[in-house]
DNA sequence: CCTTCATGCCTAGCAATGCTAGGCATAGTG
DNA sequence: CACTATGCCTAGCATTGCTAGGCATGAAGG
């Protein structure tokens, strides 16, 4: 799967994930590559900056927690966060259903 | 519809078309458009640039013809570019399945 | 004839986003 | 004290679609 393929589409799936049940950057990864049967194998790299964007726009809030002696940033969706999500998910049908009868069209 | 939904997907759109029947740029566009029920509306800054990629890559080919006394630079796809199509057909599946499995996923 | 407008193509530069590569701090082990 | 593992973070890059504007040809109006 290309790398493009991803891009504007990552915010709705990290909300997803975090709505499912508040989780530390670690447990989002792994949460996406299970969910996603090992198609999603994201690097921190690129978690991370989403999740602190999502934060930053205020649909993600943080706090600090120490499992285990370490220090863990656990994530939880705010309200606006929800409204977001729903919204990403209705976007995601139509972009779908536009793409699918471009591609599957008339061929 | 958030515009950075496309990033990545565009490619395969424009080889479906061409691939459905030959046509200039102007009429890629509004073959999109028609195709798509009005969803995509792409400018030309977006659809030319992406066109003579795929024709770099060796996916499209382009010749000049006139039509009504002007010119017009009509595209037609070739055997690489059916190849990536169906590649890319593949793509959005395994795409689509992951992106429900975690969006739609537990809620 | 000269000006104005429409068709159709093209490109420079921007902004957003995911990725690569590398760094920081704490806890446990020899 | 050195070394490794866990978990978080960021700088800089490449790609990509978009905005804004330009070029050339042909038709319409004074």
């Amino acid at each position: 799967m290309k790398a493009e393929a991803l891009k504007g589409h990552l915010d709705g799936l990290l909300l997803a994930i975090v709505d499912g049940g508040s989780t530390h950057g670690y447990g989002v990864i792994s949460a996406l590559h299970d969910r996603s049967d090992g198609a999603f194998d994201l690097p921190e790299g690129t978690v991370y900056p989403a999740l602190h964007r999502l934060e930053r726009a205020g649909l993600l809030e943080s706090s600090w927690s120490t499992a285990a002696g370490r220090r863990r940033r656990v994530y939880a969706i705010t309200a606006a966060g929800r409204a977001a999500l729903h919204d990403r998910r209705a976007d995601w049908r139509s972009f779908t259903t536009a793409v699918d009868a471009v591609l599957g069209g008339v061929a």
